[in-house]
DNA sequence: GCTTATTAGTTGCTTATGCAATTATTGCGC
DNA sequence: GCGCAATAATTGCATAAGCAACTAATAAGC
């Protein structure tokens, strides 16, 4: 396998990296009934209350859809209600209730534990340098997105 | 959303980096009637034929149902077929077809693509590190669900 | 002011993934 | 050799995510 695990690419790997990302979370918020898609909604909204479900998905990055079906799940779960905005009346409002506020410092803390297991045995210089090459190959790669709708039009 | 952006974990750049590169592996092997998913599993094949879906999945840390899934699309599509392990009747030894074998070079180059773009304008060193961290996160976190698995025991 | 384009949200479809339960086969203990 | 544990594979269920098509409301063009 030597030979394959040198030349493969760095997606499996990402791949991995995230699926257990997700287990992870997963296990920590079962309790609380919600799963782990839900949680940077809520850290989203313990930042900014009240805005759109467009806003949440510009911000995560992810479809109007996901939003849309991530933000009834908490509604549902209870941590979060939606007001039409009087000011736009296609548009809601999200907010947080007094439950999900209640969560913040639970939410915080499994942040903090999944970074702690993650990082363990980087020093101070290597967990900047890898939270920053994250995030270029991620501007890299959503740079080729906007490239490749751009050309679709 | 500065205070936010500091403080943040890394989880949610790791998810948008997968799901950009899920994205992107879709639409490049989407002519050939496969899904981003089939993708690892081809590369493994192509390194090592006629292993079992256990193998597979083991190799590439998924769950057996999803290999399961994945190889079973493959055959469908007519890049693999299996056939029972007489040494262990339990068992399938997947092979390529010659369709399969034939899809190497693409997939190679897919690889390479997609690389390219994710690491631009990084250094050799700076690919280098960043591939050698994803790795120590992901054994970092193995090592959590290894230890979890043994304490639900 | 009316038509058209844009925007926010929803829903159906498809793919991917993990867990649990089930089946079939193998292998171990005795 | 028999019964039971372990293993390979499958299937049902649940979650997550993107795209496309649709509705409703707003904004822009004329």
């Amino acid at each position: 396998m030597d030979k394959l695990r040198e030349q493969e690419s760095i997606g499996r790997d990402i791949s991995h990296l995230f699926r257990s990302i997700r287990n992870f979370m997963g296990r920590r918020l079962q309790p609380y009934g919600i799963g782990d898609a839900q949680f940077p909604f809520l850290m989203l909204l313990l930042h900014e209350d009240g805005i759109s479900q467009e806003r949440l998905a510009t911000y995560l990055k992810c479809d109007r859809a996901t939003s849309a079906r991530s933000i009834a799940r908490l509604e549902h779960a209870g941590y979060v209600r939606r007001l039409v905005d009087p000011e736009d009346r296609r548009a809601y409002k999200v907010f947080l209730t007094e439950q999900g506020q209640e969560l913040g410092d639970v939410l915080w803390s499994v942040s903090k534990e999944l970074n702690g297991i993650l990082l363990e045995g980087f020093s101070d210089e290597e967990k900047l340098a890898f939270r920053k090459m994250i995030k270029r190959a991620g501007m890299n790669i959503s740079k080729w997105e906007q490239i490749r709708k751009t050309a679709d039009e």
